[in-house]
RNA sequence: GGCCCGAUGGCGGAGUGGUUACGCAGAGGACUGCAAAUCCUUGCACGCCGGUUCGAUUCCGGCUCGGGCCUCCA
């Protein structure tokens, strides 16, 4: 079988993958807050985890792998939309869950196995929380219930920082009933008005690093192979998910091998963040004629843990090189992939040397089968082609255009194929007769 | 201030202690009614300063520059 490595974030090192139970492999990478669209850095994990999902079934058998990618539809953002908008949160979380959906979609990101709901993890999650104020490592505090950081002597690991540097350097105002200024909620009360849930510490809801805890916890497992997510996810997220799920769990710890994918940049080098204001969709991008697959491509140009600068430049060259690999794609890709490809994934998914070796194949067969694995090429060159409302129009005028060259009346064979071009379509004269694409 | 990354040719981007990455763009040629596509050929590189070594882009140290996290964030 095929050795998988993947860089563990928890050890700093690259390591082969076993996982606990090669029959069933268990990856869980946070999903989005469902309270906008999401942009092109918000897709980059979904990409990413989308090619390790394929790979993983690949190794170990299209049934092994069970992924979940929570979504996240309570959180005082949505809270804040929803209340700027006038209308109930469900609404704001279900029209952006769908957009979420369709903008993976777009991407060639196949659904995750499972994709979990907050809100409907709740009770789970409140029983999570009681078993640690049980334990003695959390307290009620005003409505609230806090994580007791030093409660947990090994807090700390995975971002490598120590209690000194967490307290020296936190930017944040502690509030008057923290024992400790770095506890963290678990469970914050809900006024009149806003949503909430009944609990044991009055009526409220969850914070954020619970719900993943909980929901790990309900679907994978107290222990699961993979965590994956984004680098800025380390801390706190991710070490206070670690805390929680090991001192609710006896000491068994949350996750075998910590992945995290790194971010993308706009022009300058500045990270993309919706603080920041500048990003951009990929309802945008898609609304700009790009098509999914030419930003997905664009996405995996490098490699996952590298910064990636997002630019005009790089998606006209992933266009590019798409319509060179459709140029030579055939079949249906029920060949086996190529090993190239293969190895290159398997080494922490070094996406763009997986790609070089993709350009150096030469069965159109073998193209396909291996281009799947990094979810491109799932579609036909025709399709990636054309594909348009007036097709049967544009093949009207070519074929008028082959008559005019018959008779080599070139003038006007010329005037036609520029007022295609003039469209987008670009026409190409083989040894049998004109072919067509668009642009 | 603490912790952590990165620096490769016009651009994107792998990799390696000594030999071609690859792609995109460019140049020349073949082919073509002319193009396009394709094929062939081709130029261009490893931030700076030291050290280790027979030899460093690759290992070590320092420096410079850039970025990330420490607060919601993929």
């Amino acid at each position: 079988m095929r050795e998988i490595r993947l860089y563990d974030t928890m050890t700093r090192a690259k390591r082969v993958f076993a996982p606990a139970d090669p029959k069933r492999v268990t990856m869980y990478v946070c999903g989005p807050t469902v309270y906008n669209r999401a942009h092109i850095g918000n897709a980059r994990p979904a990409v990413v985890f989308d090619v390790l999902a394929r790979l993983l079934r690949h190794v170990h058998g299209s049934d092994s792998l069970v992924y979940a990618r929570n979504i996240t539809d309570v959180d005082d953002k949505i809270i804040a939309a929803a209340e700027a908008e006038g209308v109930a949160p469900s609404a704001i979380t279900e029209r952006y869950e769908r957009c979420y959906r369709e903008d993976m979609g777009a991407l060639g990101v196949r659904p995750p196995t499972i994709a979990p709901r907050a809100t409907r993890h709740v009770r789970p999650m409140i029983e999570m929380i009681a078993r640690l104020i049980e334990s003695g490592h959390a307290y009620e505090a005003q409505g609230h219930v806090l994580f007791h950081v030093p409660s947990d002597p090994d807090y700390g690991a995975l971002g490598r920082r120590d209690r000194e540097a967490m307290i020296a350097g936190a930017r944040v105002e502690v509030a008057a009933y923290k024992k400790d200024p770095a506890d963290f909620v678990l469970w914050k009360p809900s006024p009149e008005g806003v949503i909430g849930w009944e609990s044991p510490w009055g009526r409220g809801r969850p914070g954020w690093h619970i719900e993943c805890s909980a929901m790990i916890a309900a679907h994978l497992g107290e222990t699961i192979d993979i965590h994956g997510g984004g680098l800025d996810l380390v801390f706190p997220h991710h070490e206070n998910e670690i805390a929680q799920s090991r001192c609710a769990h006896h000491g068994a710890p949350l996750a075998r091998y910590w992945v995290h994918n790194g971010f993308l940049s706009m022009a300058g080098g500045e990270k993309m963040s919706k603080s920041l204001g500048n990003v951009v969709t990929v309802a945008e991008l898609l609304a700009r004629g790009h098509k999914g697959e030419t930003l997905r491509l664009a996405l995996l140009s490098a490699h996952y843990r590298q910064p990636l600068e997002w630019s005009e430049a790089l998606i006209a060259q992933s266009k590019a090189t798409l319509d060179r690999l459709y140029r030579s794609v055939t079949g249906a890709g029920e060949a086996a992939p190529d090993d190239g490809v293969v190895a290159a994934l398997a080494d922490d998914l070094n996406t763009p040397l997986a790609l070089s070796r993709l350009a150096a194949i030469e069965d159109g067969e073998v193209l396909r089968a291996s281009a799947r694995l990094l979810g491109l090429l799932e579609d036909g060159p025709d399709e990636w082609f054309r594909g348009g409302a007036d097709d049967a129009r544009i093949e009207a005028l070519i074929a008028a255009r082959g008559q005019a060259r018959q008779r080599r009346d070139f003038a006007e064979a010329d005037r036609i194929r520029d007022e295609l071009a003039a469209e987008g379509v670009i026409l190409e004269d083989g040894p049998n007769g004109t072919t067509w694409r668009r642009a």
